[in-house]
DNA sequence: TTGTACGCGTTATCAT
DNA sequence: ATGATAACGCGTACAA
């Protein structure tokens, strides 16, 4: 037994008004006496009244809704989403919830199910992307969006060429600040975690950091001390077994994101090497289970509440036709037990 | 310099069809000869059609969307999200995923921005709400959108009297099990941390399920070893060192949930107490942290994957005017470090 | 199997 | 400051 929704027109004749006035009046839009704006909302309270934003959207062409579209590579995420995305999601949430702005949110787990219509079908303003994936392999896809005009914003580092526009942390400075700290506490054989291909860019900065840290000190870069892995736990963990197994001892590990710091630590354990006085281990995003770990985990901070202001000021002003400003977030070192810290 | 967007009548010109037609055939909705099929799927290709969902929606009255509405006690979260529902947003963002329906998130910051118009207005068919928060806050809100016959399924402990549709762990049967276990390694003081008034029904059945396990094991249910505690890492470790100092000697906790017990073990190590030789720890959640805690964390896994695919499920199920099915999901003991386990 | 005609509920435009 | 009217782009009876 539904009953009948009320549209405007209901609201009209309650409140002895025509319907384009009720229109203005809810928008608070136009020039509206407020006694006919007390009218109408009353009248609108009283039939429980919403706008159908289906309609309205229809009508002004905007949908007051941005998406997100986060993508992994399926081989590092198995059914888990990595935590630092999470909690960029969660400040994305926030930051377009206190610009009025209604979210949308989904996966990319294959890029087949490649669902970036948002834009295009009118469900959304403006698209965010977000991930540790395989950038290559959405490049022709964004370019496309690129070329239609879709507003969109990416989270990552600005690769030469890249269509669209990058937003992120400064992964290079990030890392520098990492490593630097491990050579103040006198490490001098500091292996590298991480995917440094091209398909993983900001991996690849954070590798260029350390490169540079390390040349500052005047140390050498050692090319046995740097292991391929992409971004989990299990990988850290096999990767840094390989590397003991293989290239001998270490007194120091850079992971390129706490997950791979993590593992790293685990696996550093599984060896009988204690963590820090044996082996010193860094990460980079400061994850909420950084502070928890055993030791509790020395990393670079990533500040994803202002990442998600930035992704989503910055995607507004797209929409808006309004020029790009800041793109580059600081990071910040947070000392704890693994490396430092108590 | 934007191009005209494509419409349907464009595509009815190009196919030489009639516009009512290529709806058909793009929806694979009626009869259509595979040959005219054919011809409007490429000249939608051609000219990139994407079908307006804000017409389409307006049209059928179907929106193919759910909401998800995350609420929080801002005292209990700053600024930050209780990850066992960051877990439980992935499952079910994959969860509408797989049935086809797109998902629009919300995170009620305090009572008032209540939002929950998303299906009023149209921009959901149905809505899942999810929360550590205070309930009976929500109560009469939730009690008026059943007036309105709005389909939406709430995440938490069925409570007698209570409107809508619930779903959530065993969460009696989890407890009973946890405390089985710290009683199966001979503890026998044990504390409880969490808050159990009606606030929070989800802890108090857990508490429900710590004195049933207490009883049938012969132990005494001592008052002196609850402490009331909101569901963040901080509080549990301000309860703890609180109970342990006032109250005496403990020999193992049951934190509600995992970030209370994390909070607590770092409470005992303040405390100079070893974790688990002198009081064992188990939580209830199985967070992603819990497994990097020092010591890994013992502690109730709730299923959040099954759990995502349960509350959409049973979303749909309602949005169709199904009967719902299953409304209790299982949850298992995970032994690690902080009891029982390595 | 396909075409015709209308309506979904709102906002924009042009009057007054 | 307000009213009348025309879109917005698609789905769906109904007719053919």
């Amino acid at each position: 037994m539904r009953v009948k929704r009320p549209t405007s027109f209901d609201i009209a004749e309650l409140a002895g008004v025509s319907q384009s006035t009720v229109s203005r009046a809810l928008r608070n839009d136009a020039m509206v006496s407020e006694d006919t704006r007390l009218r109408v909302a009353q009248a609108a309270r009283l039939l429980n009244y919403k706008v159908d934003v289906n309609a309205r959207n229809l009508r002004s062409q905007k949908t007051n809704t941005l998406a997100l579209l986060l993508y992994e590579d399926p081989v590092t995420s198995q059914s888990l989403i990595n935590p630092f995305f999470l909690s960029m999601l969660s400040s994305i949430t926030k930051a377009s919830a206190r610009r009025g702005y209604d979210l949308l949110i989904s996966f990319q787990q294959s890029s087949d199910d490649w669902s970036a219509d948002y834009a295009a079908s009118k469900r959304a303003d403006g698209l965010i992307f977000l991930g540790y994936g395989d950038y290559l392999r959405y490049v022709d896809k964004i370019s496309r969006l690129d070329e239609v005009s879709t507003a969109f914003v990416t989270w990552g580092p600005v690769v030469a060429g890249q269509p669209g526009h990058f937003i992120g942390s400064d992964n290079v400075r990030g890392a520098v600040e990492a490593v630097r700290h491990l050579v103040g506490r006198g490490r001098k054989r500091i292996a590298f975690l991480g995917d440094i291909s091209e398909h993983c860019p900001e991996f690849r900065d954070r590798y260029t950091g350390y490169v540079q840290a390390l040349e500052e000190a005047g140390l050498p870069v050692i090319e046995a001390l740097y292991a391929d892995a992409a971004a989990s736990e299990e990988v850290g963990h096999q990767a840094i077994l390989n590397l003991i197994d293989r290239d001998g001892p270490i007194d120091a590990v850079f992971g390129a994101c706490d997950l791979l710091a993590i593992g790293a630590m685990n696996g550093l354990r599984e060896r009988g090497l204690r963590v820090p006085e044996d082996v010193a281990v860094v990460g980079f995003d400061d994850i909420v289970a950084a502070p928890f770990t055993a030791p509790p985990l020395t990393t670079i901070r990533q500040d994803t509440a202002a990442a998600g202001e930035l992704l989503v000021e910055n995607l507004l002003r797209l929409i808006d036709g309004r020029p790009i400003e800041t793109t580059q977030i600081a990071t910040s070192l947070v000392v704890r037990g693994s490396c430092g810290g108590v």
